[in-house]
DNA sequence: CTATTTGCAAACCCTTTGCAAAAAT
DNA sequence: ATTTTTGCAAAGGGTTTGCAAATAG
């Protein structure tokens, strides 16, 4: 669903801020609020910090943008157009999108029974040799 | 391993408040810094929080205690005397320790093969449905 | 005796809040 | 016209740091 609609939809007023903010939710980086803040501010010079984390956390009040806790203290955010999970990397705070596949819903399925839950969505928190991204 | 024992073999000062602190996380209740700090004020009084922090924080290093994000701003952590990976709630923060099965190792490996990587110890976030502690 | 650790207070993030002005519907 | 949203500055909450005094080995 194209994001204007996704706003109107939830009763959300379309302003340009809160449109960057999805935008930059968008784009399937996980940035940190003040990544967001950083990028907006370059097409929107006078936009303040404190508006980026009021919309950021109006959209997930909403369940439109979730929050990743990453190692490090800061809190990253994605906009989940198509479900998948996270792969958090314990030590950089790296985070991967992997697509949910038979094996994981199979685990899901077993956690699930053997909890006597049901599971939304998860994601992975892992302390990763090589990562990739950082060394460890 | 006993505790005092842990201690000496990474080379580090048994005070009686260190010790009190890694008493505290092989309790098994996940402790945050300040739960750590309020338990352990009824046996040492003059204790103080930074005193909390810092043997937390010099445990983490040695990689005896590991750190647990949970989603509502304050850290988990918990001494893993015996290998378990931990389910969190993303809604109440609620940590429960599962242990090692075969379809979670088997998803593991999985993971670790498409992403080819190696992975020492994970975690599960996750957004459940009545998690038994909230009433999400 | 020496190196580490403690406790206190101040400093440091990151995040939230209150409120008047501005903007969206 | 009404309600929401913005931006600023101040406050809040959790964590870290500097340093002198105390303590473990």
């Amino acid at each position: 669903m194209e994001l204007l609609k996704v706003l109107k939809t939830n009763g959300l007023k379309a302003t340009p801020q809160r449109v960057a903010v999805l935008k930059e939710l968008d784009k399937k980086t996980h940035p940190t609020m003040d990544e967001m803040y950083e990028s907006i501010k370059k097409e929107h010079p006078s936009i303040s910090l404190a508006t980026v984390y009021k919309n950021v956390n109006i959209l997930r009040e909403h369940g439109i943008v979730i929050e990743i806790n990453v190692p490090n203290g800061k809190m990253k955010y994605d906009y989940l157009s198509v479900p998948h999970i996270h792969m958090v990397c314990t030590e950089c705070g790296n985070v991967e999108d992997l697509d949910y596949d038979e094996k994981l819903y199979n685990y899901q399925l077993e956690l699930e029974k053997r909890r006597d839950v049901t599971i939304n969505r998860l994601d992975i928190v892992a302390s990763i040799k090589d990562c990739g991204v950082c060394k460890e």
